[in-house]
DNA sequence: CTTAATTGAGACATACATGTCCCAAAATAG
DNA sequence: CTATTTTGGGACATGTATGTCTCAATTAAG
């Protein structure tokens, strides 16, 4: 177990709980003395940004590895959701750390991760598995919404771990779908935008 | 505009975007000089912590003032989300703002209207509106993550303001809808936990 | 066993944010 | 216009986290 990347499990995990934990916390939590923690990463940002950096290359593992060629696009979001769901102590950290999301590389390989994830959006439209009239940035948000619930359900026990993602990715597709017919009741209460 | 609420409309939004921002950023923000604010809140803490209460009571007067009696339970949850999207800005602090989470009062008000709202769930459930085999948990952290979802595309720009809460009012609906027939081809590509 | 390298603990200076205080300028009241 | 209150700006002390450094203990290597 190398310390290196003990240490950027450890930042992972104390970071998406608070964002401002210092790193005392980090290197506690990595059992390991803060004067090493700093011999590995000169500073607490090049840390964050390492750890950053790290999560965009594993999900471009994880997404790449993934032979869109055999598959539907349905099948593909199938796919990465699962992939990507049991990482979630990774990831989580990202959704708030400033000083992080307005780094130009990161941000750089954020925006293309989401613009191929669009993609496969409009792959799942062209097919049928997508509602046409759902806007593409809807979707994605929706997506990259309902990963982030899966992460934090597991985290406070409510959903088990090897359900999250089956549940998260079925939730998405149902709610993303084209509705046939409206199978309840109301749903369509839309007054005029006054 | 009075400058109490003044000062807290402006840390709502300055604290949603960086959780870690100084008294100083959020007096700029309010247009008001940093002793000026010390003298509405003693402490950081005290303000972030007003905030996060009245947010809370906010929300309550919105949910009271859904009359429950003459409307479904997914009529209600309609209303619901379109009352509380368009208060994003004060609320999505909220996310991550360890201090306060900890915080027994706020920790209280909060699980209660979880649980409230886990209530409206097993009501939709009961009503049909809802699949029965989605676990409570799931479906409550599926709607907060949209109205998340709702407020962040908002943001950004990537949703019409005046269309957030019924994308996000819509989707969670049929992404937690039993399913009646499968309509596209797959999405029921689920082995056996090995 | 001896030597070299790595580690953890702590001391230390520094930077930054907090919270207090004071005062002159501006707004408000009379 | 004058008196009172409120405000903004800045000086100030304090606390906490950062980043550097030293050193003794542990570990690994020979």
């Amino acid at each position: 177990m190398p310390s290196r990347q003990n240490i950027l499990n450890a930042a992972g995990a104390i970071l998406a709980r608070n964002p401002g934990a210092s790193v005392a916390e980090i290197a506690a939590k990595a059992g390991v003395g803060r004067a090493t923690l700093y011999r590995f990463f000169p500073t607490r940002n090049d840390m964050v940004r390492t750890l950053a950096l790290d999560s965009l290359r594993q999900i471009d593992e994880a997404t790449q590895a993934v032979s869109y060629e055999s598959l539907t696009a349905e099948q593909a979001l199938a796919q990465i959701v699962k992939i990507i769901v049991p990482l979630g102590d990774r990831f989580r950290f990202l959704a708030n750390e400033p000083a992080v999301l307005n780094d130009p590389e990161f941000k750089a390989g954020s925006e293309r991760q989401s613009l191929e994830l669009a993609e496969l959006v409009e792959a799942m439209k062209a097919e049928g598995s997508m509602d046409q009239a759902v806007s593409t940035a809807w979707a994605v948000a929706t997506i990259e919404a309902l990963i982030y619930a899966a992460w934090t359900s597991v985290d406070d026990g409510s959903v088990a771990r090897r359900d999250a993602a089956a549940l998260a990715f079925r939730t998405m597709i149902k709610g993303l779908q084209a509705q046939e017919s409206g199978p309840t009741s109301s749903a369509k209460t839309r007054e005029k935008t006054a």
